[in-house]
DNA sequence: TTAATTTTAATGTGATCACAATTAAAGAAA
DNA sequence: TTTCTTTAATTGTGATCACATTAAAATTAA
């Protein structure tokens, strides 16, 4: 008999319209991109079978299919698991998101009218709502929503599945970087962005988009990686950063 | 019964040590970065099982997996077709290749030894040597292999698999692209590439890496794309260009 | 010939079983 | 208790079948 399982996949409904493999891969990608799956962790089709009540061939197809993106790894005994990173490989993963996001942003930016703008800036008030509740869940979303929202503002984004794919390698540390995030988020980068694109201002973007994510996750050091991967950790208390939105 | 295949996948011979699967997608794979596959082609996981002499389950998974890599595509009505590209996606990509490669060539600089240097020399002469035999696959594998020895310097390239989902996506129009080469590449940016490395020039390498992309693919105009995609187009003659090999 | 309709074939998805390889558990020996 | 051996359970992979949907072919009607 499979073990009980340790983790919860039921956030997400099954649409009608869509297969059961790609509701089980959206259950997956969505427990992965929140953190919600611990680094080194093992997946098995049966165990995921199981819990979503699916039989085993939907699970086989998302599986191979988030391996495909780099959000799983397949060790050598072909067993798949939630992939651990070493600390050189988190620093390249952030440059790559600094040159890629960066890139995403300013082709995007002669599509960004004042809807657009208006769109962001609401976005940001719910993540900014988010944090002070500490929902955790809201504060990554929200914070993804609004990358999102600016990039896909250019119609033939190639970028942006790259972008989610990084994303989703960085996923599983996402509770970590949240939990640390008040010590180190002070300035509200986003509304940095959004001043930017206002004043029709490249370098502004670029380097506003640059901080903001290197002060999401950048800090991450060494040791965050080797000792644990901030799972239990608390939450930020309501109120820690006093004010999110200034300039 | 299955129609005739019209198109060729056993170039690649089967690996004692890995699976089914990975060898279909081994062979999928080589077909279409190499232009053997033509854009709007249809896919069906039985036509190949027959091809390759395997069940319809490993294709299943290699499609799956190709599809998660953005070298194919899932239609509304599910069937799995080679990409069309429209210009500006194309454009798009082109853009990102160049963006990507630049980044990854600098990141990859300071790994950049004698011996690594050598190695890139004698690709580069393997691939001069394609040209001059009208060598269609030498000259497209040599130019990869060339550019994937460059970036995989960096012992933690994160890059290189997204850089090779790019070349993926490009795939379909490799053979138009050799064909009309000749009309567009006049200088051996390779040769440039391996100065700059040399003498140490970041900003000579990152002008000459966007150059030789440009002047591989990015000469392809909008009739190009629309028109046909370079099936039975006759490849340049030999010596045609006259000398790749100065600087 | 052309257009509309019916019939037939083919397709992706999902379910289930078999199998070899791997892992975990149980037992034996020290 | 500890270490080694043996047994049992679990795993991913592959094969085969059923089914609803879609595409293609055949048929009919104008």
């Amino acid at each position: 008999m499979n073990k009980e399982p340790d983790f919860n996949l039921n956030d997400l409904k099954f649409d009608q319209e869509e297969t059961a493999q790609e509701w089980v891969y959206r259950a997956l990608r969505f427990a992965i991109m929140s953190g919600q799956l611990q680094p080194s962790q093992a997946l098995t089709i049966r165990q995921i079978a199981g819990i979503l009540k699916v039989s085993a061939m939907p699970v086989r197809e998302a599986l191979k299919r988030l391996t495909a993106e780099g959000a799983l790894t397949i060790k050598a005994n072909r067993r798949i698991i939630v992939p651990t990173l070493v600390p050189a490989r988190l620093a390249e993963l952030i440059e790559l998101r600094v040159e890629l996001e960066s890139f995403a942003a300013i082709r995007a930016m002669p599509y960004l009218d004042e809807v657009r703008i208006n769109q962001l800036e609401t976005i940001n008030d719910q993540q900014n709502d988010a944090f002070e509740k500490r929902d955790f869940h809201g504060i990554i979303l929200g914070n993804q929503n609004f990358h999102r929202t600016l990039y896909t503002a250019h119609p033939h984004s190639v970028t942006m599945p790259m972008i989610e794919q990084l994303w989703l390698q960085i996923g599983p540390l996402h509770r970590l970087s949240v939990a640390k995030l008040p010590e180190h988020y002070t300035h509200d980068r986003h509304c940095d962005i959004i001043h930017s694109l206002k004043h029709h201002n490249p370098f502004g973007l670029k380097s506003a988009i640059e901080a903001d994510i290197r002060e999401s996750i950048g800090f991450l050091t060494e040791s965050d990686l080797l000792t644990n991967y901030g799972d239990n950790l608390p939450l930020p208390k309501p109120g820690y950063v006093k004010s999110l939105k200034h300039i």
